[in-house]
RNA sequence: GCGCCCGUAGCUCAACCGGAUAGAGCAGCGCACUUCUAAUGCGCAGGUUGCAGGUUCGAGUCCUGCCGGGCGUACCA
């Protein structure tokens, strides 16, 4: 429809004179009814052009659309408005093949081909395995997985991956934590000591490590360990096999809590592998050639200066250990090496730094770095008794995803995290969690699709089929039109959520299909009305709850048919 | 100090590539259930979009400078 009102408009301007070259009008959907179904502010945009007043341009052009003439099939009337605004309305023949077109697609309506032979890769969680999955991922892999729900739609092919790394520092403390734990069950006369601040004094065995991880799943891992594989397992003092049993569990228990949230990776990527595989020394290597690498203090420097930053930073550390940007520019290089064309990383706001550093560097390698995009998102706040709650896994201060998932149910949670802006903070109070549960907007959407579930159960009993043939013209009322036009417009919704990385985009569209549902309902009944009427609006409530399930399975929301 | 994000109704947040009268939910007040699901609907009230300039037909949106909050700015990841 868009092309065709913009191939007119283009044709009007020929013959006053002729737009500037490379001029394209732009259209959007007006949020004030009275303005009409779609407008266009080209003449606005082209008064310098002319040197005329807007609103004369927008005449004369509105002319020589009539006189093209423009088919009365599609678009029933061209006003103009305002400062100068040209607002088309749709006839309702146009809305009615509208809704045809949604009912024929069914459960693929939504869908487009922008991405059309494009692989991405979306990584997300990326949390190493030392503890279970807080509130804060949450909204990484909720984001993130619905990110990759929105390209799929958009046409690509998607991979999910899970970026982690068991070999560090962290992971070291965790295998202490336990062993410590573990100790003190095989001898419970052990010594302890006393660990903490003021606030959060612990009792703890006497080799657990000043900042070990203090949660209770550190025990049952400890637990677990003592009742299947006996007292014996502290051979040389080493932490590794505790390292090893902690990481298996809390993996077991993160995939568990991502099924929970319909969440299923593809694959798990080790940063190990880049070690393995030599890689990263190739990449310093690769550097060095460049005269991007220098050695100075016994580290290697990455001459960052180069990519204009104000210092040098260190890629391997003077104690051979590499920092974070070695692996991250090499694992960036290995998507890429693996063939995607797209390869979106799903960041909290505290990653924002590393970015630039690994673009900058792939770059340099010679990758294209266009390819790669981030989506980043600020930090959950937790609110508990109107304080914000400091969160820490080490510390064990922390909200636990499966927690707010007992308390709230899975569906709050997801919509919680997508129904705003990645970028703008987000308060979460739990105070207030259960109770606004009840009042969530995700129930709005999904009583919205049981209710026409219902009215469609309750038409069948009655008599009342669902048929092919059936008579959309009758379908005039305004909350119908209304109706159609919301309805219409899901694949752009998804196409510019994609686009943008903005699910949020996709839960606000939704809202307002369910309430353009809602005033249909009160409005129009079906059963009871005169057949014709009934049957065609039988087909507009199918074509609504077909829009609503749609927008719910891409957000990975259930759609219930009774509430 | 420097970099990124944010500042919109009492609270939590929307506002598509700069568009027309800045919108929802919650909280508050007042109505409406003989009705295909009231987990609802309707109405009232609530705003100098942090402040000051600039750009232009038009600015919550873009630019500059301030103010306030968050996150970074490690030979931590």
């Amino acid at each position: 429809m868009q092309d065709y009102l913009s191939d007119s408009i283009l044709r009007a301007l020929e013959s006053m004179g002729g737009a500037p070259k490379g001029f394209e009008p732009e259209f959007e959907q007006p949020a004030n009814p009275d303005h009409g179904d779609l407008s266009c502010n080209a003449a606005l945009k082209l008064a310098r052009h002319f040197r005329k007043a807007p609103r004369q341009i927008a005449e004369e052009i509105s002319t020589q659309l009539i006189g093209l003439p423009l088919d009365s099939s599609r678009i029933s009337a061209v006003e103009v408005a305002g400062p100068g605004f040209l607002n088309f309305r749709f006839s309702t023949a146009h809305l009615n093949e509208a809704l045809a077109t949604i009912l024929a697609a069914g459960d693929s309506w939504g869908r487009s081909e922008d991405g059309r032979g494009r692989r991405a890769l979306v990584e997300f969680v990326s949390a190493n395995p030392t503890g279970p999955l807080t509130v804060g991922h949450g909204r990484n892999a909720v984001l993130g997985d619905t990110m990759a729900t929105l390209l799929e739609w958009s046409g690509f092919d998607v991979d999910r991956e899970y970026y982690f790394n068991d070999a560090g520092r962290q992971m070291r403390i965790l295998g202490e934590s336990v062993r410590a734990r573990y100790m003190a069950h095989v001898n419970p006369a052990i010594e302890t000591k006393v660990i903490g601040d003021e606030d959060e004094r612990l009792t703890v065995p006497i080799s657990f490590p000043e900042d070990g991880y203090r949660g209770d799943y550190i025990d049952e891992i400890a637990r677990t360990l003592l009742t299947k594989d006996g007292a014996d397992l502290d051979t040389d003092a080493d932490p590794a096999p505790f390292k090893k049993a902690a990481e298996k569990a809390i993996f077991a228990d993160i995939e568990t809590t991502l099924e929970r949230l319909k969440i299923k990776m593809d694959s798990f990527f080790n940063e190990r592998t880049l070690y393995d595989s030599n890689r990263v020394w190739e990449i310093v290597e690769q550097f060095r050639e460049k005269d991007l690498a220098y050695d100075k203090d016994g580290a290697v420097w990455l001459r960052t200066t180069a990519f204009g930053k104000e210092t040098d930073t260190v890629l391997v550390k003077s104690t051979g250990e590499p920092t974070y940007r070695l692996p991250d520019i090499g694992y960036h290089a290995d998507k890429l090496d693996r063939g995607y064309d797209l390869c979106l990383d799903v960041f909290g706001a505290d990653h924002i730094a590393t970015f630039p550093d690994v673009i900058d560097g792939i770059r340099s390698l010679g990758y294209e770095a266009d390819k790669v995009d981030v989506v980043i998102y600020q930090f959950v706040t937790l609110v508990r008794g109107g304080q914000p709650v400091k969160m820490s896994t080490r510390k064990a201060t922390y909200v636990t995803l499966d927690e707010l998932m007992d308390e709230v149910g899975e569906d709050v949670t997801r919509y919680f995290f997508l129904m705003r802006s990645p970028n703008t903070h987000l308060e979460f109070d739990l105070d207030l969690a259960k109770e606004a549960s009840d009042k969530n907007p995700v129930f709005y959407l999904q009583y919205a699709h049981a209710r026409i579930a219902s009215i469609l159960r309750k038409a069948e009993e009655v008599g009342l089929s669902y048929q092919e043939d059936a008579d959309l013209s009758l379908l005039s009322h305004e909350t119908e039109q209304a109706l159609i036009k919301e309805l219409m417009g899901l694949p752009e919704v998804i196409a510019r959520a994609a686009e943008n990385r903005e699910p949020h985009r996709l839960s606000n569209y939704l809202r307002e299909v369910a309430v353009a549902f809602t005033q249909f309902y009160g409005n129009c009944r079906i059963i009871g009305e005169e057949e014709g009427l009934a049957r065609a609006r039988m087909k507009l409530a199918l074509a609504a709850g077909q829009v609503l399930r749609n927008g719910l399975t891409v957000l990975g929301l259930s759609a219930p048919e009774r509430m």
